[in-house]
DNA sequence: AACTTAAAGTAGAATAATTCTCTTCTAATA
DNA sequence: TATTAGAAGAGAATTATTCTACTTTAAGTT
Protein backbone atom coordinates (compact mmCIF):
# COMPACT_ATOMS: atom_id res chain seq x y z
CA UNK A 1 0.00 0.00 0.00
CA UNK A 2 1.26 3.21 -1.08
CA UNK A 3 1.58 6.23 1.53
CA UNK A 4 -0.56 8.20 -0.27
CA UNK A 5 -3.59 6.08 0.31
CA UNK A 6 -2.32 5.68 3.61
CA UNK A 7 -2.69 9.11 4.26
CA UNK A 8 -6.33 9.59 2.07
CA UNK A 9 -7.47 7.29 4.64
CA UNK A 10 -6.66 9.43 7.44
CA UNK A 11 -8.16 12.12 5.63
CA UNK A 12 -11.33 11.03 4.65
CA UNK A 13 -11.86 10.17 8.39
CA UNK A 14 -10.81 13.73 9.37
CA UNK A 15 -7.98 12.85 10.96
CA UNK A 16 -4.82 15.08 10.97
CA UNK A 17 -1.66 13.21 8.90
CA UNK A 18 0.84 12.52 10.91
CA UNK A 19 4.35 10.83 10.51
CA UNK A 20 3.70 8.42 13.69
CA UNK A 21 -0.19 7.87 12.43
CA UNK A 22 1.16 6.68 8.42
CA UNK A 23 3.68 4.08 10.16
CA UNK A 24 1.52 2.81 12.56
CA UNK A 25 -1.04 2.53 9.82
CA UNK A 26 1.74 0.51 7.42
CA UNK A 27 2.76 -1.52 10.47
CA UNK A 28 -0.14 -2.66 11.15
CA UNK A 29 -0.39 -3.02 7.05
CA UNK A 30 3.14 -4.90 6.44
CA UNK A 31 2.94 -6.67 10.35
CA UNK A 32 0.13 -9.34 8.61
CA UNK A 33 -0.07 -11.79 11.54
CA UNK A 34 -2.62 -9.64 13.36
CA UNK A 35 0.28 -7.62 15.50
CA UNK A 36 0.21 -6.26 19.04
CA UNK A 37 0.76 -3.12 20.20
CA UNK A 38 4.28 -4.29 20.97
CA UNK A 39 5.03 -5.55 17.36
CA UNK A 40 4.32 -2.90 15.99
CA UNK A 41 6.45 -0.37 18.16
CA UNK A 42 9.00 -2.91 17.42
CA UNK A 43 8.76 -2.26 14.06
CA UNK A 44 8.84 1.08 13.91
CA UNK A 45 11.40 1.79 15.94
CA UNK A 46 13.80 0.62 13.58
CA UNK A 47 13.38 3.52 11.59
CA UNK A 48 12.09 6.12 14.07
CA UNK A 49 13.89 5.14 17.49
CA UNK A 50 12.20 7.92 19.00
CA UNK A 51 8.05 7.23 18.62
CA UNK A 52 6.86 6.87 22.09
CA UNK A 53 5.39 4.14 23.34
CA UNK A 54 1.59 6.18 24.35
CA UNK A 55 1.30 7.44 21.06
CA UNK A 56 1.63 3.92 19.65
CA UNK A 57 -1.80 3.62 21.80
CA UNK A 58 -3.60 6.53 21.45
CA UNK A 59 -3.18 6.13 17.90
CA UNK A 60 -4.61 2.80 17.97
CA UNK A 61 -7.44 4.03 19.78
CA UNK A 62 -7.57 6.57 17.26
CA UNK A 63 -7.89 4.20 14.16
CA UNK A 64 -9.95 1.52 15.66
CA UNK A 65 -12.48 4.66 16.80
CA UNK A 66 -12.05 5.74 13.13
CA UNK A 67 -12.85 2.37 11.69
CA UNK A 68 -9.54 2.11 9.99
CA UNK A 69 -8.57 -1.47 11.60
CA UNK A 70 -10.19 -3.37 13.91
CA UNK A 71 -9.15 -5.02 17.65
CA UNK A 72 -9.02 -9.08 17.38
CA UNK A 73 -10.97 -10.59 19.99
CA UNK A 74 -8.75 -13.42 21.33
CA UNK A 75 -7.89 -15.39 24.84
CA UNK A 76 -4.64 -13.80 25.23
CA UNK A 77 -4.08 -10.58 27.58
CA UNK A 78 -2.72 -8.46 25.20
CA UNK A 79 -4.45 -6.85 22.46
CA UNK A 80 -4.16 -7.39 18.60
CA UNK A 81 -5.12 -5.79 15.24
CA UNK A 82 -6.34 -6.12 12.22
CA UNK A 83 -6.17 -3.25 9.24
CA UNK A 84 -8.16 -5.27 6.66
CA UNK A 85 -11.76 -3.45 7.29
CA UNK A 86 -13.48 -6.13 4.70
CA UNK A 87 -15.45 -8.74 6.03
CA UNK A 88 -13.51 -11.84 6.78
CA UNK A 89 -12.64 -14.05 9.45
CA UNK A 90 -10.43 -16.00 11.67
CA UNK A 91 -7.98 -18.88 11.81
CA UNK A 92 -7.07 -19.60 15.04
CA UNK A 93 -3.91 -22.01 15.79
CA UNK A 94 -4.88 -23.74 18.76
CA UNK A 95 -1.42 -24.23 20.13
CA UNK A 96 0.28 -20.76 19.10
CA UNK A 97 -0.45 -17.27 19.14
CA UNK A 98 -0.65 -17.55 14.96
CA UNK A 99 -3.91 -16.12 13.44
CA UNK A 100 -4.97 -16.25 10.17
CA UNK A 101 -7.42 -14.29 7.94
CA UNK A 102 -9.91 -16.26 6.29
CA UNK A 103 -12.19 -15.36 3.05
CA UNK A 104 -15.03 -16.96 2.21
CA UNK A 105 -17.61 -14.93 0.25
CA UNK A 106 -20.06 -18.06 0.18
CA UNK A 107 -19.84 -18.90 3.50
CA UNK A 108 -21.02 -14.96 4.25
CA UNK A 109 -23.77 -15.79 1.77
CA UNK A 110 -24.89 -18.31 3.40
CA UNK A 111 -24.82 -17.26 7.01
CA UNK A 112 -26.46 -14.03 5.89
CA UNK A 113 -29.47 -16.35 4.34
CA UNK A 114 -29.41 -18.35 7.56
CA UNK A 115 -30.01 -15.45 9.84
CA UNK A 116 -31.91 -13.55 7.65
CA UNK A 117 -34.40 -16.31 8.02
CA UNK A 118 -34.09 -17.46 11.17
CA UNK A 119 -33.24 -14.53 13.19
CA UNK A 120 -31.91 -14.37 16.80
CA UNK A 121 -34.89 -13.35 19.24
CA UNK A 122 -34.36 -9.63 20.83
CA UNK A 123 -30.97 -9.37 19.05
CA UNK A 124 -30.55 -7.19 16.37
CA UNK A 125 -27.14 -8.74 14.18
CA UNK A 126 -24.45 -5.87 13.13
CA UNK A 127 -21.43 -8.13 12.17
CA UNK A 128 -20.82 -12.11 12.41
CA UNK A 129 -17.34 -13.18 12.44
CA UNK A 130 -16.63 -16.83 12.49
CA UNK A 131 -13.52 -18.32 15.25
CA UNK A 132 -11.85 -21.62 13.39
CA UNK A 133 -9.82 -23.29 16.22
CA UNK A 134 -7.45 -25.51 14.70
CA UNK A 135 -3.99 -26.59 13.57
CA UNK A 136 -1.90 -25.03 10.24
CA UNK A 137 -0.55 -27.87 8.24
CA UNK A 138 2.25 -25.75 6.97
CA UNK A 139 4.01 -22.82 8.45
CA UNK A 140 4.21 -19.26 8.00
CA UNK A 141 5.53 -18.73 4.41
CA UNK B 1 -26.07 -27.49 40.15
CA UNK B 2 -25.49 -29.11 43.19
CA UNK B 3 -22.70 -28.94 45.31
CA UNK B 4 -21.79 -32.74 44.56
CA UNK B 5 -22.16 -32.49 40.96
CA UNK B 6 -19.45 -29.73 41.51
CA UNK B 7 -17.56 -32.09 43.38
CA UNK B 8 -17.93 -34.69 40.51
CA UNK B 9 -16.59 -32.46 37.84
CA UNK B 10 -13.43 -32.09 39.79
CA UNK B 11 -12.89 -35.81 40.88
CA UNK B 12 -13.32 -36.45 37.19
CA UNK B 13 -10.42 -34.73 36.67
CA UNK B 14 -8.45 -36.05 39.17
CA UNK B 15 -8.25 -33.19 40.70
CA UNK B 16 -7.97 -32.36 44.73
CA UNK B 17 -11.45 -31.10 45.59
CA UNK B 18 -11.12 -28.08 47.60
CA UNK B 19 -13.79 -25.25 49.03
CA UNK B 20 -12.26 -22.87 46.84
CA UNK B 21 -12.35 -24.57 43.57
CA UNK B 22 -16.04 -25.43 44.47
CA UNK B 23 -16.85 -21.81 45.32
CA UNK B 24 -15.03 -20.50 42.15
CA UNK B 25 -16.71 -23.19 39.67
CA UNK B 26 -19.84 -22.44 41.44
CA UNK B 27 -19.73 -18.76 41.36
CA UNK B 28 -18.81 -19.07 37.38
CA UNK B 29 -21.85 -20.90 36.58
CA UNK B 30 -24.07 -17.99 39.26
CA UNK B 31 -22.81 -15.56 37.39
CA UNK B 32 -23.80 -16.15 33.87
CA UNK B 33 -22.50 -13.43 32.22
CA UNK B 34 -19.23 -14.53 31.39
CA UNK B 35 -17.57 -13.06 34.51
CA UNK B 36 -14.11 -11.62 34.86
CA UNK B 37 -11.34 -12.51 37.49
CA UNK B 38 -12.79 -9.54 39.52
CA UNK B 39 -16.25 -10.40 39.05
CA UNK B 40 -15.88 -13.73 41.04
CA UNK B 41 -14.06 -13.00 43.24
CA UNK B 42 -16.22 -10.02 44.49
CA UNK B 43 -18.82 -13.18 44.16
CA UNK B 44 -17.01 -15.26 46.49
CA UNK B 45 -15.95 -12.78 48.97
CA UNK B 46 -19.17 -12.01 50.01
CA UNK B 47 -19.09 -15.41 51.45
CA UNK B 48 -15.57 -16.08 52.02
CA UNK B 49 -13.81 -12.99 52.56
CA UNK B 50 -10.35 -14.21 52.68
CA UNK B 51 -9.95 -16.03 49.76
CA UNK B 52 -6.41 -15.02 47.90
CA UNK B 53 -6.62 -13.31 44.55
CA UNK B 54 -4.00 -15.48 43.52
CA UNK B 55 -6.12 -18.33 44.59
CA UNK B 56 -8.38 -17.42 41.81
CA UNK B 57 -6.34 -16.76 39.48
CA UNK B 58 -4.91 -20.22 39.71
CA UNK B 59 -7.75 -21.91 40.18
CA UNK B 60 -9.07 -20.74 36.96
CA UNK B 61 -5.93 -21.57 34.96
CA UNK B 62 -6.37 -25.31 36.15
CA UNK B 63 -10.29 -25.18 35.11
CA UNK B 64 -9.33 -24.53 32.02
CA UNK B 65 -6.69 -26.67 31.57
CA UNK B 66 -9.16 -29.59 33.08
CA UNK B 67 -11.45 -28.59 30.36
CA UNK B 68 -14.06 -27.91 33.01
CA UNK B 69 -14.67 -24.24 31.92
CA UNK B 70 -13.23 -22.04 28.78
CA UNK B 71 -11.76 -18.47 28.56
CA UNK B 72 -13.76 -16.14 26.44
CA UNK B 73 -12.49 -14.42 23.42
CA UNK B 74 -13.38 -10.68 23.60
CA UNK B 75 -11.49 -7.57 23.02
CA UNK B 76 -11.07 -6.08 26.15
CA UNK B 77 -8.05 -6.47 28.31
CA UNK B 78 -9.51 -8.32 30.87
CA UNK B 79 -10.42 -11.98 30.57
CA UNK B 80 -13.69 -13.94 30.89
CA UNK B 81 -14.83 -17.28 31.70
CA UNK B 82 -17.58 -19.62 30.82
CA UNK B 83 -18.92 -22.89 32.30
CA UNK B 84 -20.81 -24.03 29.65
CA UNK B 85 -18.69 -26.54 27.72
CA UNK B 86 -21.30 -27.71 25.51
CA UNK B 87 -20.63 -26.27 21.47
CA UNK B 88 -22.41 -23.07 21.42
CA UNK B 89 -22.00 -19.47 19.90
CA UNK B 90 -21.65 -16.32 21.25
CA UNK B 91 -23.84 -13.23 21.06
CA UNK B 92 -21.14 -9.72 21.76
CA UNK B 93 -23.30 -6.40 22.12
CA UNK B 94 -21.83 -3.81 20.34
CA UNK B 95 -22.66 -1.21 22.88
CA UNK B 96 -21.47 -2.45 26.32
CA UNK B 97 -19.93 -5.73 27.82
CA UNK B 98 -22.92 -8.07 27.81
CA UNK B 99 -21.99 -11.28 25.93
CA UNK B 100 -24.89 -14.45 25.60
CA UNK B 101 -24.93 -17.97 24.80
CA UNK B 102 -26.46 -18.58 21.44
CA UNK B 103 -27.18 -22.39 20.94
CA UNK B 104 -28.38 -23.66 18.01
CA UNK B 105 -27.87 -27.20 16.71
CA UNK B 106 -29.20 -26.70 13.08
CA UNK B 107 -26.15 -23.91 12.73
CA UNK B 108 -23.91 -26.10 14.04
CA UNK B 109 -25.04 -28.45 11.33
CA UNK B 110 -25.36 -26.57 8.31
CA UNK B 111 -21.37 -25.14 9.46
CA UNK B 112 -20.12 -28.76 9.99
CA UNK B 113 -21.56 -29.81 6.27
CA UNK B 114 -20.04 -26.81 5.12
CA UNK B 115 -16.64 -26.92 5.94
CA UNK B 116 -16.97 -31.13 5.46
CA UNK B 117 -17.15 -30.38 2.03
CA UNK B 118 -15.35 -27.37 1.60
CA UNK B 119 -12.38 -27.69 4.14
CA UNK B 120 -9.64 -24.91 4.14
CA UNK B 121 -6.11 -25.81 2.63
CA UNK B 122 -3.32 -26.91 4.92
CA UNK B 123 -5.94 -26.54 7.96
CA UNK B 124 -7.21 -28.98 10.41
CA UNK B 125 -10.70 -27.47 11.99
CA UNK B 126 -10.83 -28.67 15.76
CA UNK B 127 -13.85 -25.82 16.65
CA UNK B 128 -15.54 -23.36 15.45
CA UNK B 129 -17.49 -20.65 17.06
CA UNK B 130 -19.48 -18.11 15.66
CA UNK B 131 -19.29 -14.20 17.36
CA UNK B 132 -22.36 -13.02 16.28
CA UNK B 133 -22.32 -8.79 17.06
CA UNK B 134 -24.99 -6.51 17.88
CA UNK B 135 -27.48 -5.45 20.03
CA UNK B 136 -29.83 -6.36 22.84
CA UNK B 137 -33.44 -5.33 22.30
CA UNK B 138 -34.44 -6.15 25.84
CA UNK B 139 -32.07 -5.83 29.34
CA UNK B 140 -30.87 -9.30 30.82
CA UNK B 141 -33.79 -10.64 33.53
C1' DA C 1 -7.86 -42.15 63.11
C1' DA C 2 -3.20 -40.41 62.65
C1' DC C 3 0.81 -40.08 59.12
C1' DT C 4 2.68 -38.51 54.91
C1' DT C 5 3.37 -35.62 51.15
C1' DA C 6 2.40 -33.65 46.82
C1' DA C 7 -0.65 -30.41 45.63
C1' DA C 8 -3.16 -26.24 46.84
C1' DG C 9 -3.80 -21.88 49.18
C1' DT C 10 -2.04 -17.40 50.98
C1' DA C 11 -0.04 -12.62 51.26
C1' DG C 12 2.18 -9.49 49.30
C1' DA C 13 5.70 -8.15 46.04
C1' DA C 14 6.68 -8.09 41.16
C1' DT C 15 5.55 -7.75 36.34
C1' DA C 16 3.88 -5.95 32.17
C1' DA C 17 0.40 -4.08 29.16
C1' DT C 18 -1.91 -0.05 28.96
C1' DT C 19 -3.40 4.60 30.45
C1' DC C 20 -2.77 9.07 32.42
C1' DT C 21 -0.80 13.69 33.22
C1' DC C 22 1.07 17.47 31.77
C1' DT C 23 4.13 19.79 28.72
C1' DT C 24 5.78 20.67 24.06
C1' DC C 25 5.12 20.43 19.25
C1' DT C 26 2.89 20.55 14.74
C1' DA C 27 -0.72 20.05 10.95
C1' DA C 28 -4.09 22.48 8.93
C1' DT C 29 -6.50 26.59 8.24
C1' DA C 30 -6.97 31.62 7.80
C1' DT D 1 3.37 33.20 8.76
C1' DA D 2 0.39 33.24 12.64
C1' DT D 3 -2.96 30.74 15.15
C1' DT D 4 -4.63 26.95 17.64
C1' DA D 5 -6.83 22.58 18.34
C1' DG D 6 -5.30 18.41 18.16
C1' DA D 7 -1.27 15.26 18.43
C1' DA D 8 3.09 13.62 20.26
C1' DG D 9 6.29 12.97 24.00
C1' DA D 10 8.30 11.41 28.66
C1' DG D 11 7.72 9.22 32.39
C1' DA D 12 4.75 8.20 36.28
C1' DA D 13 0.56 5.73 37.46
C1' DT D 14 -2.65 2.15 37.06
C1' DT D 15 -4.34 -2.41 36.92
C1' DA D 16 -4.94 -7.19 35.61
C1' DT D 17 -2.29 -10.95 36.27
C1' DT D 18 1.79 -13.68 37.81
C1' DC D 19 5.44 -14.88 40.89
C1' DT D 20 7.76 -16.10 45.28
C1' DA D 21 8.27 -18.06 49.41
C1' DC D 22 6.00 -19.62 52.57
C1' DT D 23 1.88 -22.37 55.24
C1' DT D 24 -1.90 -25.43 54.95
C1' DT D 25 -4.65 -29.30 53.46
C1' DA D 26 -6.77 -33.26 50.72
C1' DA D 27 -6.51 -37.78 50.14
C1' DG D 28 -3.99 -41.92 49.93
C1' DT D 29 -1.38 -45.08 53.24
C1' DT D 30 -0.33 -47.21 57.46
Amino acid sequence: MKINEIKNKLVDKGLKVTPQRISILEAIIKLNNHPTAENIIDYIRKNQPNIATATVYKVLDALVENELIRKVKTDRDFMRYDAIMENHHHLYCSVSDRIEDYHDDELNDLLEKYFESKGIPDFKIEDIKLQIIGRFMKSKK
